[in-house]
DNA sequence: TTTAAATCCGATAAGATTACTTGGGATTAA
DNA sequence: TTAATCCCAAGTAATCTTATCGGATTTAAA
């Protein structure tokens, strides 16, 4: 598999057929991620997409704001996107201060996983109903394949190619 | 003022005008209220609308969820409105978990959340602000207001009239 | 040099949702 | 009878969602 920036590079089909959805709507969302900065591309045969910079420092709170707007559920709770309401005294509006709990509660989780934490509970359900051997046979696997190439194997990060 | 249940009937264009917003716009939400259980209206002159049940009573999560559909970002991490989502892999899909983290923390917000808790947040910011009397004050003059007609005067509750 | 496998990207579009407006009908107190 | 008030169906305009289509460009390999 060709590689870009030490990452699996995978062509858009593979990720359509992956995760089932049509090929055409699936390239409009990468084109958007990677002008976003989340995806880099290598055009061209044995082109495709790869993460731009690690799992571990792409936050999932980041991904949401960028592709559906601000996490607060009303603009004049919103951090990030603060917009003034028409309401006439938004300063001391309780239904304003619950949201902003709320967007305060989102912030907490979205913004504390990245794509790598994603990544890893989805490998750890997998492997906890067997459908993944566990770690252990994971890396000698991983170590007998990429002896033959490089001296030291790398240690394991998360792949998002399928 | 008229009453109902108890409770005062504020004329729907005293609400349009006190939130700003178009009252025939503002009707199509106050008759939606109603069909939902959560307000109710008395026709007529004099008539309008008023809570159906206590303040105390409607959580503003089933207010959202009425007005707003389902707390989770996405069908399929929804206790209430669950939905399959096309994914190859649900019960292992680490975002689906996230999700359902997020759906939780909002509930924990919007379901904790009466309008009577709403209304008391507010006032208790307009008076820490000197924009309402404190509430001692508030009692004594209620006290006064209401001797004339009836010998014991009720606790006060959160109006959410105006 | 040609070809096949890919990404890139602008244009289009159906359907749903949002945020209203319009117009009229029904009810009720005075 | 009148004025105030709620009830409700329908329409509209803008935006969002979920795509589809057609072709241009790039690149590796035969």
């Amino acid at each position: 598999m060709a590689h870009a920036l030490d990452r699996p590079l995978v062509p858009l089909t593979a990720l359509a057929e992956a995760q089932r959805i049509p090929a055409t709507f699936l390239e409009q969302i990468l084109i958007d991620l990677r002008q976003g900065g989340f995806l880099a591309s290598t055009r061209g045969k044995y082109g495709g997409y790869s993460l731009a910079k690690p799992a571990g420092e792409i936050m999932i709170g980041e991904l949401v704001r960028y592709l559906d707007g601000p996490l607060a559920p009303i603009g004049c709770a919103s951090v990030t996107a603060y917009e003034r309401c028409s309401c006439p005294d938004e300063e001391h509006c309780g239904l304003r201060l619950v949201m902003m709990d709320v967007r305060n509660a989102i912030s907490n989780v979205l913004d504390r996983y990245s794509l790598a934490h994603l990544a890893e509970v989805t490998l750890q359900h997998l492997r906890r109903d067997g459908l993944l051997p566990p770690v252990v046979e994971l890396i000698r696997h991983l170590n007998l394949a990429t002896r033959a190439k490089t001296a030291a194997a790398k240690p394991v990060e998360p792949d998002f190619s399928i």
